[in-house]
DNA sequence: CAGAGCCGCCTTTTT
DNA sequence: GGCGGCTCTG
């Protein structure tokens, strides 16, 4: 969720931004005009879709709507805020305007997340319910997984937890019977349907017992409570307008969502671009925004084909690549006539690598080369497949002083550390939250799985009972610890209880200080990882329940992580690295996509399907279509098998399968460098022994 | 001999 | 960071 309120201060000195200044054209006025309840907007990429959106927003404002009537549900946080001030600039620079409340914006889960925490006691859940991550989900689900399978999986080949939570969450967000996606996902493992149905069961009912709501089921209690009869109404009548960007990624049970949450007094407008759907790992199909008009009665539809973002040989090398999908991809993207950059014809490089580091080298060279030509890093951007696949360009940026931001990967909420605190601060407000105490109890020296279970029982999370006789039986449970251990497990638990009257950052703060005990005696790095929980303790500013703060982390963490060449402030310039789904929506002058390797682009991974390549496919598309006026592939040749040793072992690539003939014709090819001043070809070698022998005669 | 802890292996995308 | 397999320890 986002403060607007600030926002609006800050922005409010900047030029003129009535409507006018969203330089509309005829297709997006019409989109802003449209008093059809029930729109769907399909535009192509760079074709002004943002815009559009928001200046409807504003205009719906202007035209009277109270803004906190209007719910606007976005892919991601920072589409969210960037929407909001967008609408808010235009809003405030409009004469005549009432400042009114705030637009209701963010993703489907935080307004799921805010619905169910405001109406906690009327919806009749604990208030302070933890909201655990896919990885706590998963550890759950390895729990049950013993309990019910047990003995029996270990003899055979049994789903293992990230699979059969992948089934769970699959069946919930398609809403189909678990038979379908079991043969769908994992057929072989069909004979073991019964199975696994008892496990999807146990893991909803031990949810329930301990307080804990995974991510789907803040979707599906947000759908409940709209189903019904008086409390559906009562929350449809927060809103007039619904509005949901990037509707082609959007699930079964979120289209289930709008479906209830836009009534005959309700507006609903959507707006996508089928072409990029990209996230069917999260059961998402374009086939919701294609369905619209029989989904929902009475639809209407507009389209925005205008090009505002790409010169024409981008245009036409993702046009060339869109084209040989087996479906979907019905329009071609045509550069709009103002269209600056069209004036501009640099045709798109494909430029052909030794190997990694000779990828690294030229990726840094370019960049800087386009630096010295007038785009500032910030201009700039490097794509990949996947978060890892820039670990070797990091360490050359970072060896010649580039300074970058990375986008995407989910480093921030993987890290023991901040794990840690996340699960204090649940329990601080949920002590039956075995998940977190089984984590936090293992953080002690000389305490494994073993004695924690033996202190979850006698704590007795899932004892009938008020919640907080589970910190009563601490003095009989501590027990089971030894001796070492004692100190700081009653320190973390003493800090989970907050004092009468204790400020709640106050009590925050104890929590990490007890947590931050724990971290010092388990890792080298502490000073940073403390740093880190200061930073969690500053998020709790302005929530009610350190749960709260939790799930907020939980559900939108930082977007981006600083790069090695130091952090960047916010005068400086940055490059920015993304992965290629993280980069969706976004834009660069200069775009350069690295290792366009068949099995990195295409990831393998996704090769176990026919759809599974057409949606790398549109990634490609998704990524092709974020270049402005130029835009370079890398293609390395060879690839060591131990990037960071000094072994040979190596194997040759091929060039993505994408890039087919009629694709490699709208690409320039930038040969080989074979040898350079800066950088000579020499066999790959270890100069260790050589090394060390030379100096063994310095010791005599 | 149960259980803690360490070493070496691998790692798609993210609400 | 997680996992399987191994070793060390009480």
């Amino acid at each position: 969720m986002f403060d607007m309120d600030q926002e609006l201060d800050l922005l409010a000195s900047l030029g003129d931004h009535s409507l006018d200044a969203f330089r509309l054209d005829a297709q997006q006025r019409s989109v802003v005009d449209s008093t059809d309840r029930r729109l769907r907007v399909l535009a192509g990429a760079g074709t002004g879709k943002t815009t559009a959106l928001t200046a409807r927003v504003a205009h719906l404002i202007m035209a009277g709507t109270p803004a906190e009537r209007i719910l606007l549900l976005t892919f991601t946080r920072r589409a969210a805020t960037e929407m909001v001030n967008r609408t808010y600039l235009a809003v405030s620079q409009s004469p005549g305007t009432r400042r009114t409340g705030r637009i209701v914006g963010g993703t489907f889960h935080s307004v799921a997340h805010r619905v169910l925490r405001q109406h906690a006691d009327s919806l009749g859940f604990p208030a302070g319910f933890s909201v655990i991550d896919p990885s706590d989900a998963a550890d759950l689900m390895d729990v049950i997984r013993d309990g019910v399978a047990g003995r029996s999986a270990a003899k055979r080949r049994f789903p293992r937890k990230g699979l059969l939570l992948d089934l769970y969450s699959r069946a919930v967000d398609t809403q189909s019977p678990l038979t379908e996606v079991l043969a769908k996902v994992a057929p072989w493992a069909a004979s073991d349907e019964p199975l696994i149905g008892d496990i999807c069961r146990d893991y909803v009912a031990r949810k329930r017992s301990l307080g804990l709501l995974d991510f789907d089921d803040l979707l599906l209690h947000w759908r409940a409570a709209l189903m019904h009869p008086r409390a559906g109404e009562a929350l449809r009548g927060d809103f007039d307008h619904v509005l949901v960007d990037e509707y082609q990624d959007v699930n079964a049970l979120q289209v289930d969502i709008i479906r209830h949450l836009v009534g005959p007094a309700q507006q609903l407008c959507v707006v996508g671009d089928d072409a990029q759907s990209i996230y069917s790992f999260r059961a998402s199909t374009p086939r919701h925004i294609l369905d619209f008009e029989s989904d929902f009665e009475s639809a209407a539809t507009l389209a925005l084909t205008n090009n505002y973002r790409s010169t024409k040989p981008i245009l036409d090398l993702a046009n060339a690549i869109g084209s040989e999908a087996t479906e979907g991809f019905s329009t071609v993207l045509m550069p709009a006539a103002k269209n600056e950059a069209s004036q501009r014809t640099a045709v798109p490089l494909l430029v052909r690598c030794r190997d990694e580091d000779d990828q690294s080298n030229r990726v840094c060279d370019a960049v800087l080369d386009l630096r010295e030509a007038g785009l500032s890093l910030k201009d700039q951007a490097v794509l990949v497949r996947a978060a890892h696949h820039s670990d070797r360009l990091e360490l050359e940026l970072t060896r010649r002083g580039i300074p970058f931001v990375k986008y995407g990967g989910l480093r921030y909420l993987e890290a023991a550390h901040v794990k840690d605190l996340l699960a204090a601060f649940r329990l601080a407000d949920n002590p039956r939250d075995e998940l977190a105490w089984f984590r936090l109890l293992q953080r002690l020296p000389g305490v494994g799985p073993a004695a924690s279970r033996r202190v979850l029982t006698c704590l007795g999370v899932d004892r009938e009972g008020e919640p907080t006789e589970i910190f009563l039986r601490w003095t009989l449970a501590r027990e089971q610890l030894p001796v070492d251990a004692l100190d700081d497990a009653d320190q973390l638990v003493k800090s989970l209880q907050r004092d009468n009257d204790e400020p709640l950052s106050a009590h925050a703060a104890r929590v990490a200080a007890a947590v931050g005990a724990l971290i010092i005696s388990n890792f080298d790095d502490a000073e940073s990882r403390i740093a880190d929980l200061s930073a969690l303790v500053d998020s709790t500013a302005g929530v009610q329940r350190l749960s709260e703060a939790a799930a907020d982390v939980t559900l939108e963490p930082p977007t981006s992580t600083a790069g090695l060449a130091g952090q960047p402030s916010i005068d400086e310039d940055w490059l920015v690295i993304s992965t290629m789904h993280s980069a969706k929506g976004l834009e660069w002058e200069a775009v350069h996509l690295i290792h366009a390797a068949d099995g990195f682009i295409p990831s393998d991974m996704a090769l176990t399907s026919d759809e599974g390549l057409e949606e790398e496919r549109r990634l490609v598309y998704v990524a092709l279509t974020r270049a402005k006026s130029d835009l370079s592939i890398y293609f390395p040749l060879r690839y060591h098998h131990q990037p960071f040793s000094h072994r040979d072992k190596h194997s040759w690539a091929q060039l993505s399968r994408f890039f087919t003939g009629a694709a490699v014709s709208r690409l320039r090819e930038v040969p080989m460098e074979l040898a350079d001043a800066r950088s000579a070809v020499i066999p790959r070698i270890s100069t260790a022994d050589s090394v060390a022998s030379g100096l063994n005669m310095l010791w005599g």
